[in-house]
DNA sequence: AAAAAACTTAACGCTAACTTAATCTCGCCT
DNA sequence: AGGCGAGATTAAGTTAGCGTTAAGTTTTTT
C-alpha cells in the first residue's frame, strides 16, 4: 500500500487531508514538526511526503533540504503545501528538490488528483533512463537525437533537444527557471532573462503538442 | 507488429509456416508466386521476406534481385527456402543479396528461431556482423573494402572507409565528434578540429548520396 | 627516388542556432 | 481605469561551429 507522510502543524489541515487521502485508501502518517518528520520519514518510508512550508522551527523547505541530501529519498516524492499569498519567494523550495506545490486551499477532489498525478509520476519517471521515451504521443530518442510524432520525424536543434529532454525526464515535474538555467547553460554562460521564453516558444511550435505549461512566477513542466 | 511476407507456390507450406508464425505474434502475409511476391512486398513493406526458391515462371532468386534493385529493400531481410537438396542454387541466392537460407524439411521450433535471430539481427546489428552492409543504395563490403552504387565500384580511402562504416554502423544514431574522433583516431594522434569535417565533406562527395546528417553542436549521423 | 595518394592543417566563408531587444498581452493589484 | 509584473511574441543582431578550398605533410606505390 502507498505510504503518505502528511507534515503541518496545523491539526485541522493534518485531519482534513489525511481524512481524504485515507478515504482513498493511502496509508497515512502525519507529523506535526519538521523534527518529527525527519524521524518518522527514516522509520516509515513513505513513497510521498506532503510538507507545509510555513512551520515553526524547521520549515518545510529545510526538511526537504535535508531529506534530499539522504540519497535513500532519491525516489521519494516531495510535495509543498503553501497558502495561497505566502510570499512567492518561497517557492524556492523548487529549488531544493522539491517536486511540486499545492496551494491552499483545496478542494478535496483536486488535492486527491494531484496526489495520484504526482504518484503516477513517480513510477514512470524511471523512463528517464530509457534510450527512447514516448510520452504524451510523442517519441522522443536520445540516441538519434529526434523527435517522432506519429510518423513525422522532427529534429530539433541542440538546445531545444536538450530543454525537451529535461522538461520530460520529470514528467509534471515543475522546473524553476533557476534550475532550467543551471542545468542546461551551466554557470560559465550569461544569458538573459527572455532566452528561456524563446526556446520554450520554439518547442511549442515544433513539437506542436500543447503539453508545456507555464507556471508565472516560477518555471515550468511537462503535462501529460 | 513485425509484418513477413512468405512466398511459396504449395499451399501447405504457406500454411505450416503461416501459422506457426502467426501463432509467435508475427504479422504474417502470403504470396503464392514470384509476381504476387514483388506487388505485395511494395505494398505492405514487410521487414522479412521469406522466399521459396523453386518456383515456376519467376523463381525466389529473380525476386529477391529485382527486391534489392530497390534500395527501400535495403533494411528488408530477405531469406530462401530450398529443399535439402536444391545445393547449387544457394550459392547465387546470397549473392543476389539474401540473407540467409532455410532448408525445408524444417521443424517449427528451429524455424522460429532462426526467424527470430535474423529479425534480431536486422535491428541491433544491421552492420556489426554482417560482410556485406546494403543501405540507401549502398553496398558496403567490409572484405573488399569498397562501395558499391549500383553496378559502380567506390573505392575509398582507409579513413574514409572506417568512418562510413562508423556511421552505418548505426543507421539514425548520432555519433559525436568525440565520438568519431576516438572510434577512429584512437588516442595516440591529435588531429586539428577541421580533419573530421574533410572527411566528411570527401565521403559525401564520393559517395554521392545525401545521407550524412550534421547536427549542429551535436555531431554526424547516417540516416536513410 | 620520384610520383601519387592519403591525410592534415590553416584560412576564411557561411549560416543555423542562439541571444537580445523591443513591443505586446494578460492577469492582478491599487 | 491605470499601472505593474511576468511571460509571449517577433524580429533583428551575433556567433559558434561546420563547410570549403587549397596548400602543406606524410605514407604508400611504382
Amino acid at each position: 500500500m502507498t505510504k503518505i507522510l502528511i507534515v503541518d502543524d496545523e491539526p485541522d489541515i493534518l485531519d482534513f487531508l489525511s481524512y481524504n487521502l485515507r478515504r482513498e485508501g493511502f496509508d497515512v502518517v502525519t507529523a506535526a514538526s519538521g523534527k518529527e518528520a525527519l524521524e518518522t520519514a527514516l522509520k516509515i518510508r513513505p513513497q510521498l511526503i506532503i510538507l507545509d512550508i510555513m512551520m515553526p522551527e524547521m520549515d518545510g523547505v529545510e526538511v526537504c533540504r535535508r531529506l534530499r541530501a539522504n540519497p535513500d529519498f532519491d525516489n521519494t516524492t516531495i510535495t509543498f503545501l503553501t497558502a495561497r499569498d505566502e510570499d512567492v519567494s518561497q517557492i524556492s523550495a523548487l529549488d531544493v528538490g522539491g517536486d511540486d506545490y499545492i496551494t491552499k486551499p483545496i478542494k478535496p477532489q483536486v488535492f486527491i488528483s494531484r496526489i495520484n498525478a504526482l504518484l503516477r509520476r513517480n513510477k514512470t519517471d524511471l523512463a528517464a533512463n530509457e534510450h527512447i521515451i514516448r510520452i504524451a504521443g510523442l517519441e522522443i530518442d536520445r540516441e538519434k537525437v529526434r523527435i517522432l510524432r506519429g510518423s513525422e520525424i522532427i529534429d530539433l536543434p541542440k538546445k531545444e533537444f536538450e530543454l525537451l529532454l529535461l522538461l520530460v525526464s520529470k514528467p509534471g515535474k515543475v522546473f524553476t527557471r533557476e534550475e532550467i538555467y543551471n542545468k542546461i547553460w551551466g554557470n560559465d554562460v550569461i544569458v538573459g532573462d527572455r532566452t528561456i521564453d524563446v526556446h520554450i516558444r520554439k518547442l511549442r511550435e515544433k513539437i506542436g503538442v500543447d503539453n508545456i505549461r507555464t507556471l508565472k512566477g516560477i518555471g515550468y513542466k511537462f503535462d501529460f
